[in-house]
DNA sequence: TTCCTGCGGAGCATA
DNA sequence: TCCGCAGGAA
């Protein structure tokens, strides 16, 4: 049955309006900042829908992250009006799912391990060092990580060992193939590939197999892809391949924001997209919805400094709006204060919500000083892209147990469990084990290994040894027994954490963080209940999901869901993590030389350190274009920087790109120049400067505390560093923060009202708010569910499940920490 | 003697 | 987080 048609003209602009329609053959969108590209991406899918006629089956839609995927997936929902049934909807996909589904279908073609694991980056490192004992050599740290980057590097470009071999130059390049070879081989072994495996191995499935690759030409009909600019050479051949003869490619980007080359990104995919196809159509999207027009001259104006970029200009009808503030501080803390108190004036004065304010920083070592400052003014706040769930000890302790019940011929994993908790299997029975495994042992895994010593009594162990194995032995097997009986993830959970006393472990290990690890666990189980509920959730069908969820996007803090200031946090981030999002207000911080941009020489071989430099530049864009109303920069006159005290730090040469008209110093600030540390600058002034204070008790030689002459242990530092000799500031360490830098009309109070104090939550605060059933009666949102009515609570504290009656009229038991309260 | 466990120290670009 | 060392149990 045909949808009825809707035209979307008045819903767009022109330029929007163009790519919409756009159907068949290549085309390229450069869509700029803001210039509402999810826009475009959704309405065109459902236009090729609704008006085309195309059946959703043959649109493939592809992007990097699980939230970009979930997000398209909504507002096309939403513009289909939910006309079409579940199973009727576009293929939506991340590049690595996609990958997995094609590989789990067809891997065997090509001789993939079936069925395989996939790794994350823990299991990338063990198998690399693995794979470097194999070898006999002998690297350090420092080795490993470069040998980790250049196997990632390799995949990203799509090559594979024998590749990489035949384009080896001298010996360095040669061990390199040797390395990333037996890496595979190690990988292969334990059933596992990692993610830069997905694509390449995608890449040759589609490239050896004519039969594959022609029903998925035939299904596909309609190919887009979001991010573009973000894609790697690998993706950019998977795409290529998967794309059929009628070209009709759409891929949505902006090279301005290229920020992934690090990750094995090229910009080159998106720059050289015409001459790839001759017959594409480029649509440029260069009207912003966010920012006003000054923002948008500030981040046009460092962009433009870029040589090989497409041109674009951002423009915007909101003429008005507020000058670009820039502070320098004495320090790194005095900058974080400044911050800190500069939300709160922002709060107070304009009362936007403290979620819509947000700290960009180019390292995620540059939060801490920030936290603290944050945490002295009492301001909510919460790190986006910390550890992500999955990444916990905790579940990945667990979800390993699973892993090798389901595959006993994961090493990887086995060798993380087989000890943990303690059970007297030390290193050096698992070296034993080890040796027996493998090609040239006895028996090929580990686990063969563990099987054989305890059936046959063979190896050499002690009695004593066989025994500790055999418990660990017939735990494994009754755990891979029920799952050949079809008992569910969360069943098995359970069992493992009964089995293994892992709460008594914990309790042992790490008695600080118990609680929260156990909540932790207790939210996989509930979620895998939920999830259950529905269908039969199978182990493997999770474990792949698990797999593949890597969004750091934010977690809700407990500590602030239980004060209903859940969702209300201000957020800090790194500059990467922000893109995508946009703020009120947006502070950008620590924008010294050789912070932001970050230049690191030993990077920049073969003239490489322009496009090094471009990349920063790119960066620095992304996070100016983040802001809708306010824009604060700010940087410091000297900084702990890996524990060590720097004094000689400089502004950042990005500001130097930015006209002074369109920037205005804080009063408060430091130093009065936007450019400063700079050697000209140096060598007509005496630097650094330290102000003066303004109480008056003037220091008779105001110097910083290194020129002195007192010697201070680096600890010493930590604190004080930046207090460069002023009492003034030394009284601010342990005092309520009041920061004594001379301006009377500053609103020290945030002037918001709270239903509660917004205070930092303590731990009365944690123990009993308000009682739990006082949450009977209040409105909720939950993400799927959307908005309902508490009528029941269950339990208390984080992990209370409420009864909630939705607006669709189901009623449905879910977890505390899902919902928000409104 | 062998092996496990617990403790303390060093270091950290961006997902 | 990963590594090296000292001390205890069999």
């Amino acid at each position: 049955m045909p949808l009825e048609p809707v035209d979307y003209a008045p819903e767009l602009n022109p330029e929007q309006y163009e790519a919409v329609q756009h159907v068949n053959g290549p085309l390229l969108i450069l869509a700029g900042a803001g210039s509402g590209k999810t826009r475009v991406i959704t309405y065109r899918v459902a236009h090729l829908i609704r008006n085309v006629g195309l059946d959703p089956w043959r649109l493939l839609a592809v992007t990097f992250t699980n939230k970009a995927a979930g997000e398209m997936r909504e507002r096309v929902e939403a513009l289909l009006n939910g006309d079409l049934p579940e199973a009727a909807m576009p293929w939506l996909s991340t590049f690595h799912s996609l990958c997995a589904r094609l590989l789990r279908m067809h891997g065997d073609q090509i001789g993939l391990p079936k069925p395989f694991m996939i790794g994350d980056d823990a299991d990338q490192r063990q198998v690399l060092s693995d794979a470097v004992d194999a070898l006999g050599l002998d690297m350090d740290r420092q080795d490993m990580r470069r040998l980790g980057a250049m196997i990632d590097d390799a995949k990203n470009k799509g090559l594979d060992p024998d590749a990489l071999e035949d384009h080896a130059v001298g010996a360095e390049a040669e061990l390199n193939a040797e390395v990333y070879r037996a890496y595979q081989e190690h990988l292969r072994r334990n059933g596992m590939l990692d993610f830069g495996d997905l694509i390449l191995e995608a890449t040759r499935l589609l490239r050896t197999c004519d039969d594959v690759r022609g029903k998925l030409h035939r299904r596909w009909t309609h190919l887009m892809v979001d991010e573009f600019q973000d894609t790697n050479p690998s993706q950019y051949a998977l795409l290529r391949l998967l794309t059929g003869p009628e070209e009709n490619l759409a891929v949505v980007g902006d090279d301005d924001q290229a920020i992934y080359r690090w990750r094995g990104a090229t910009v080159r995919n998106i720059l050289e997209f015409e001459s790839d196809f001759p017959a594409a159509r480029v649509v440029k999207l260069e009207r912003n919805y966010r920012s006003h027009q000054l923002i948008l001259d500030t981040a046009g104006a460092v962009i433009q400094k870029v040589e090989r970029r497409r041109d674009k200009t951002l423009w915007t009808d909101q003429k008005d709006g507020e000058q670009v503030v820039l502070f320098t501080g004495r320090s790194g803390k005095e900058e974080a204060a400044w911050v800190a108190r500069s939300i709160q004036r922002l709060v107070g004065r304009y009362g936007i919500d403290y979620h819509q304010c947000a700290i960009f920083y180019r390292t995620n070592a540059q939060g801490r000083v920030l936290e603290e400052q944050l945490r002295a003014f009492g301001l909510p706040y919460q790190i986006v892209g910390g550890v992500s769930f999955y990444d916990r000890k905790e579940i990945k302790d667990i979800l390993a147990y699973l892993k090798v019940a389901a595959n006993p011929g994961n090493s990887v994993d086995l060798r993380r469990i087989i000890n943990t908790p303690r059970r007297n299997i030390g290193q050096r029975t698992v070296a034993k084990l080890e040796a027996m495994a493998g090609p040239g042992g006895v028996v090929p895994t580990l686990y063969d290994a563990i099987n054989y010593v305890v059936q046959t009594h063979g190896g050499g162990f002690s009695e004593r040894r066989r025994g500790f194995l055999s418990a660990f032995y017939n735990l494994i097997e009754e755990l891979k027994l029920q799952i050949d009986q079809g008992v569910g993830p969360a069943a098995l959970i359970h069992q493992i954490i009964e089995r293994t006393d892992y709460i008594e472990h914990l309790e042992k290990t790490e008695p600080g963080s118990l609680e929260d690890r156990k909540e932790s666990l207790e939210e996989l189980i509930a979620t895998l209940e939920e999830a259950e509920e529905g269908e039969r959730l199978d182990l493997f069908s999770f474990l792949e999901q698990s797999a593949l969820v890597r969004d750091t996007s934010a977690e809700t803090d407990d500590d602030l869901d239980l004060l209903g200031l859940a969702g209300q946090p201000l957020k800090m981030m790194t500059v990467h993590a922000s893109k995508g999002l946009e703020f009120d207000a947006v502070f950008v911080v620590g924008l010294e030389d050789d912070l932001f941009p970050m230049l690191r020489d030993d990077d920049a071989e073969e003239g490489e350190a322009s496009e090094l430099m471009d990349e920063e530049r790119r960066l620095f864009y992304v996070a100016l274009t983040r802001a809708r109303r306010w824009l604060y920069l700010s940087n410091a006159r000297s900084r702990v920087i890996h524990g060590k005290p720097r004094f000689d730090l400089k502004s950042s040469r990005f500001l130097d790109d930015i006209p002074r008209e369109l920037m205005t110093l804080a009063p408060e600030s430091a130093s009065q120049e936007v450019r400063w540390g700079w050697p000209d600058e140096r060598s007509t002034r005496q630097r650094p400067q330290w102000p003066s204070r303004r109480n008056g008790r003037r220091a008779a030689t105001p110097q910083p505390r290194l020129e002195d002459g007192i010697e201070y242990e680096p600890e010493a530092y930590s604190d004080e560093l930046d207090l460069g000799g002023f009492d003034h500031h030394v009284s601010q360490v342990d005092e309520p923060p009041q920061l004594d830098v001379g301006h009377d009309d500053v609103v020290m109070e945030p002037v918001i009202e709270y239903d509660q104090a917004p205070e930092w939550p303590t731990e009365e605060v944690e123990a009993a708010p308000e009682g739990d059933d006082a949450l009977v009666g209040r409105v909720v949102s939950h993400s799927r569910e959307g908005v309902g009515e508490i009528v029941g609570v269950q339990g208390t504290g984080k992990m209370a499940r409420l009864k909630v009656l939705f607006v669709s009229g189901e009623e449905k038991t879910v977890m505390r920490r899902f919902v928000r309260l409104m």
